[in-house]
DNA sequence: TTGTATGCGTTATCAT
DNA sequence: ATGATAACGCATACAA
């Protein structure tokens, strides 16, 4: 009878708000454009809500006054926070994930605490041993900056590489940035200036890809003939590029899903042991990828 | 020296709570993967927090019980709330609209409401001109569901061919939806089947145009040899398509900024009045539509 | 079972 | 100016 419930007295009797705090730090000013991301959020709230939690973004900025996340976070009488698409080096980051406050991260481990990976060693060695399969010896990685995630897949290029009897060129192993196809290009620029070109190169992602593709096309050299690419997420967009893009498909939705009921087991059971969990993903074929 | 305010008895004593809600509803579930609401959210996300906002997603149900937006809103205590990417007829969309909580609605107008539209009168007649310039006169719409903004574009593509002398045939007027692929290729399939192909195909958006371009390439057919093709929206996609597609760009990150700015002038100054903007986009050129 | 006081952390008001 | 106090709306603990 005209009665409605007032989260912010009650959150404040409670010590509970129902309310989760997200963290999506557009470190290149595309966070929410990044389709890997977007679609971790988007499952994010819909398991969060079904839940029955809802979602605030958490900044280190609110209007003039700047406050540490873990301010923000108490500010806002989060009962927990999703950190995603952060810098986990930052001693902000981490004063967060290390207080009282429940935390998951994707994409990072902190020891003790919970974490949803992509597994991307398995991603990696997927990739190559596609390559090899098509008789690809000459691969060339471009790999994104130094985070967990990078560590991890050169880690397993490297292994995977010495396992197929493969050697690796020191000079087909670049530095580029994610989700920035200009950082991508220049990189191409570099492998495609080499006396002997590698007949396989493999991106940081399906995005930064067409920067490479661009560079490759625009030399006049054919994909996949001249030679041959590979991308990484899987995101739609692959699967719309002529050729089609071989890539490895995180799956972002159960990402998200994962990250929304571990956090809120947690909340609500203290007791709750934080877990790691690995999300499988799976090798997209396209026709990107010569036989050779 | 180690005082943190707190948001939630600050909010209760001031009935401020200096927190935004916002409405994005996945309606085909693709809500927050649709590039154009991804941005709008991420520069709505940037303006409210520099004016010292936060962001909560306001939905329909809050784990088993089902509250209405309005009743969602007040229990969040938000100061306002943006409705974007919504089915505007839902009298819960209309109820909290006529609610005494501010609010701006991204793509469609509420009398007496603020509005932030995208002009897709002037969108729709760039995009006319273009192709009539390249010498087109049998010119296909598919449009997307009935709303608000395909009514504008619609309009405004029978008021351009009537302008420019052109008889539109009612046969290649076809009704598919936003954001799915599979639906303007069902409408592409007609297209083609007609003993008259038009030369040129208007798809709804960017995206959906690559269900109509895997049906054309499927038939073997050409683009733009055989068939001209025009997206909307001007995504990242369409840049990078082959050919790239000639669409009319959004600008969704201004729409996003002066959404925010445009509630919190309303939160802060209740005597400010609504505004309706119109925000103009631009036409991005490519190689997907012939000259005739 | 049903009802009534107390306090959560703020801000605003009032008296000093 | 400065400091004490009531009230915001709810949940909880306790009394009836």
């Amino acid at each position: 009878m005209g009665y409605l419930p007032n989260a912010t007295a009650r959150a404040l009797k409670t010590k509970r708000s129902q309310n989760i705090g997200v963290l999506f730090v557009d470190t290149t000013h595309s966070g929410l454009k990044h389709e890997y991301f977007s679609s971790i959020l988007d499952s994010l709230k819909v398991e969060a809500e079904r839940l029955g939690y809802d979602l605030t973004f958490i900044s280190k900025n609110i209007g003039k006054f700047s406050m540490s996340y873990y301010e923000h976070t108490r500010y806002r009488n989060c009962d927990g926070v999703v950190i995603a698409s952060v810098d986990f080096r930052d001693p902000d980051i981490i004063s967060l994930v290390q207080s009282e406050i429940p935390t998951v991260t994707l994409d990072y481990v902190f020891e003790g605490h919970s974490a949803i990976l992509s597994d991307n060693t398995v991603g990696m060695t997927a990739i190559l041993d596609y390559v090899y399969a098509k008789g690809h010896r000459d691969i060339a990685l471009i790999h994104g900056e130094d985070t967990e995630v990078t560590r991890k897949r050169v880690e397993s290029f490297y292994a995977s590489c010495a396992r197929l009897g493969l050697t690796v060129r020191p000079e087909c192993v670049k530095a580029a940035l994610y989700h920035a196809p200009a950082s991508s290009a220049a990189a191409t620029r570099e492998l495609l200036a080499l006396d002997r070109r590698p007949t396989c190169v493999l991106f940081p992602d399906d995005y930064s890809y067409t920067g490479g593709m661009n560079e490759i096309e625009s030399r006049g050299l054919a994909i996949p003939e001249d030679i041959s690419v590979v991308g990484y997420d899987g995101i739609s967009l692959s699967r719309l590029l002529r050729p089609r893009l071989v890539t490895f498909k995180q799956d972002a939705e159960r990402m998200g899903r994962e990250a929304a009921s571990q956090l809120i087991a947690e909340i609500e059971g203290p007791e709750h042991v934080p877990a790691r969990l690995s999300i499988p993903g799976v090798l997209l074929t396209g026709e990107s990828v010569a036989e050779v």
